[in-house]
DNA sequence: GCATTGATCCTCT
DNA sequence: GAGGATCAATGCC
């Protein structure tokens, strides 16, 4: 396995990593516990021409600061007080692009997942969305910040090539608020898993 | 101070 | 598939 490299986040076009992280792996090793996935579906935010980020800017002013991060770090904020999500910085220093992880399928550590989860949780909503995947692999805000060069958090490429016709772009979730110009951008990917 | 609001999840029909 | 949970940060008195 093969980690990807800085220069795969620092691409100008938020949307193509969004894509090409798609059947990538993304990988947490906490207290000598190994977890992780293949990426199944991503949403991609720009500084550029989306309202939703500029408004989500506004409302979280201490995203600003870490999403000003040059790309190759993991940036997580908390939504509802509740709920975790797991995003990417990309692009260069002071472009504020990021990467939405929204779901992964669950390879490995199962078994760790499914205790962080609880274990009422049925095994195929282990990791099903971006605040449910974050509690299955462990990460909290505090893993803000840290680089996905490093052994405890990192996305790695299994070798998969993902054929165009197996990802579909759609509108992004729950945006709605941000009104129709951003909500209605299809800036969601999904692996259609054949 | 207090009301408003969310890049969501879970439970129960 | 709909509604409640639940609370900090923000913005406006």
């Amino acid at each position: 396995m093969r980690k990807l490299p800085p220069e795969f986040y620092r691409r100008s076009d938020p949307t193509r990593i969004a894509r090409d992280l798609l059947g990538k792996h993304v990988f947490s090793l906490l207290d000598g516990q190994l977890t992780g996935g293949r990426i199944i579906e991503t949403e991609a935010y720009s500084h550029h021409g989306d309202n939703s980020l500029t408004m989500h800017l506004k409302r979280l002013s201490s995203a600003s600061q870490a999403l000003r991060e040059p790309g190759g770090q993991a940036y997580l904020y908390k939504v509802y007080q509740r709920h975790t999500l797991f995003n990417i910085c990309t692009n260069e220093a002071d472009k504020t692009d990021t990467v939405l992880i929204r779901a992964i399928e669950p390879l490995v550590g199962l078994d760790v997942m499914q205790e962080r989860r609880g274990n009422s949780i049925k095994p195929n909503r282990l990791t099903a969305g971006p605040g449910m995947l974050t509690q299955a692999l462990g990460l909290t805000p505090e893993f803000t910040g840290t680089d996905l060069q490093s052994d405890l958090l990192w996305i790695a490429d299994q070798g998969e090539t993902i054929p165009e016709a197996r990802i579909i772009a759609g509108p992004r979730i729950g945006l709605d608020y941000a009104g129709p110009a951003a909500a209605g951008l299809p800036w969601n990917f999904q692996l259609h898993h054949l």
